[in-house]
DNA sequence: TGTTAGCACTCATCAAAGGCGAGTGCTAAC
DNA sequence: GTTAGCACTCGCCTTTGATGAGTGCTAACA
């Protein structure tokens, strides 16, 4: 037995109204309300057979079908392909944000609670890894005697900022000619470049300078590798809307996993630069999250660098008009964050 | 009729009990669980009076009493004219730390983790606010040619930055020599005091540096006025334990509450310096956490300054138990914040 | 006068029973 | 290949009744 044009449509029917109503979907349904042009028999003789090929489940022998794990991939692996996303909702999103916002963690922030807003699912918005952005001013402002906090200025637009230990004697005139100084060596390099060339060039280094360039190169690893890369989450108990988590047990583990942000940054990289990904279920590899959908996209940052937007919901998830949102977003959230670049 | 002290030892004895079981007390628990002593007829008149008093609610005629906010408030009182509040957990919270999380937003975070998991409530800490610090050392770091990052560092060690906009033909040195040239007047001085100076000056100014200096300030009146304050949440979902919280409408209020971080934070700034708060149920404000009850307490940071840490839980909370924790970790966040003082 | 035993009464909770209805699979006719 | 008809299944809801915890009241007791 094989899936024809029928059986497809008809299963996109079950999956609609699956969407819509989040309870098992039976022939009659299909079969009135769908206007398939044929009787209800007919279509559980196909949906007999959709069962048996994977895409329909069955909850108990008098209820409805729901759609698989399966029947979902197949139906998103359709949107995809026909390209459903639209811009158009660019435009109406630009309004959510106002200008003045350029701060990375303000933007991504907002761009959480805007998102969350607009699908009415939890959100998730990760600020781009720095790996590959260009360094384009480094300063020392001094902290007390023995400390400084190191301000890089990267063509991201991204400040990231840590306390060095600097070696006593050094004013705050003398740390100004230094970052003169690596400013002038280091700007236009990537950060890991720039953290190779310090620990390079540190060997020459005196005593009491090769301290706080390793220091320095010590955080350009740190920032560069991304591990400290922000997650910002939006309306997480967006989640106990739907009747799917309406068992407190279930949305405890979701709240869980939302609360360790560690695994879901991991997930969100695995996106690993691809427009869109769409894990369904068991496909998001977080046992908590077995029954909910996780939607990513990518937005881009220059030439180099990408940062993820993603939504999670129920696997019944209005697919298309998430996509078409993330789309929008990433788009609006590349205009904003790429004005710090000019 | 007068509270009396058998009265007070029935009505303290139905509150632990009901802290410890969630579920309403019975005239028959009371005298076999706690010896008191008097048959149960007896504390049955006793509570009889108590219901009287108002500080008994009986959910059903044939259910056992609970406590009313009256009763906690009441509770919460003795506990802390008796002064339960140990220092011993001091240093075991010592050992939740590592000395490296130096900066304000790792502090406040790993805090509130910290907290939450010991208390198993949810957990709030609210950063110092800026009103205040005193700046040591303030540097402008050029960004693009007609912006700069405004790194203001204080003596809470707290740096707080935005981009201001400066006119063009501003080079980095240019910007150094007004950095020294800003610290060597605004030094030593309070944010708010800074801001006033420089509005005052600015007048003086060249056309040019007045826009500047103009943003600075309005900066530090930002900053100053503290509306920046971080909050931190530990353990949001902790509140689905309670069965009191089952019912997982009455959990997205709850949880929707968190997300809209500014009611909390007008909330835990009204603490106002107090040592210790407590609000019980309708006292805080709030209908969405009329049947909880927040805990607050203050940290020092130097002579001026003052953070909030906090926790949100069941009006049936080991007040003791939270009170005494809270006092240990805003010890430790003093400690640990006022390193950076030196 | 305060304390206690006894008793009738209330009412939430739980489990069992039964009706309802949505939905199915199968069969026979078109 | 499609459809109408029908028996059957089974989750869901409501009803019912038993259970038991807890109360208020009264009368007796120290």
């Amino acid at each position: 037995m094989m899936m024809d044009a029928r059986k497809f449509r008809i299963l996109q029917a079950i999956i609609d109204d699956y969407i819509l109503t989040a309870i098992p979907v039976g022939s009659r349904t299909i079969s009135k309300k769908y206007e398939m042009g044929l009787s209800s028999a007919t279509i559980r003789n196909e949906m007999s057979d959709l069962e048996e090929l994977g895409y329909l489940d069955q909850p108990h022998v008098s209820a409805g079908r729901i759609p698989s794990a399966k029947a979902y991939r197949l139906y998103v692996d359709q949107l995809l392909e026909r390209g459903v996303i639209s811009t158009g909702e660019s435009e109406s999103i630009h309004h959510y944000f106002d200008d003045r916002t350029r701060q990375m963690e303000d933007v991504i922030n907002h761009a959480a609670k805007v998102l969350s807003g607009l699908t009415h699912y939890t959100s998730l918005v990760l600020s781009p890894k720095g790996q590959e952005l260009r360094i384009r001013n480094l300063q020392l402002v001094p902290v007390s005697s023995t400390s400084a906090l190191v301000v890089i200025v990267t063509d991201g637009g991204i400040m990231r900022d840590t306390v060095v230990e600097v070696g006593p004697g050094l004013d705050a005139d003398a740390l100004y000619s230094i970052s003169r100084m690596l400013t002038e060596r280091l700007g236009g390099r990537t950060l890991s470049e720039a953290q190779q060339l310090l620990e390079e060039s540190s060997r020459e280094m005196q005593e009491h300078h090769r301290k706080l360039t390793g220091n320095i190169a010590q955080f350009m690893g740190q920032a560069g590798s991304g591990s400290k890369a922000k997650l910002a989450l939006g309306g997480p108990s967006n989640i106990l809307n739907f009747p799917e988590y309406s068992d407190v047990e279930k949305a405890k583990g979701f709240l869980s996993v939302l609360e360790t942000k560690d695994k879901l940054v991991d997930l969100l990289e695995k996106q690993g630069g691809m427009a869109f990904t769409v894990r369904i279920g068991p496909e998001t590899g977080i046992p908590e999250l077995s029954d909910c959908s996780l939607v990513t996209a990518t937005y881009r940052l220059g030439d180099h660098n990408h940062g993820t937007i993603g939504v999670i919901g129920p696997t019944r998830m209005h697919y298309g008009q998430v996509l078409s949102i993330l789309n929008a977003m990433g788009q609006q959230l590349s205009i904003l964050l790429g004005q710090n670049k000019e």
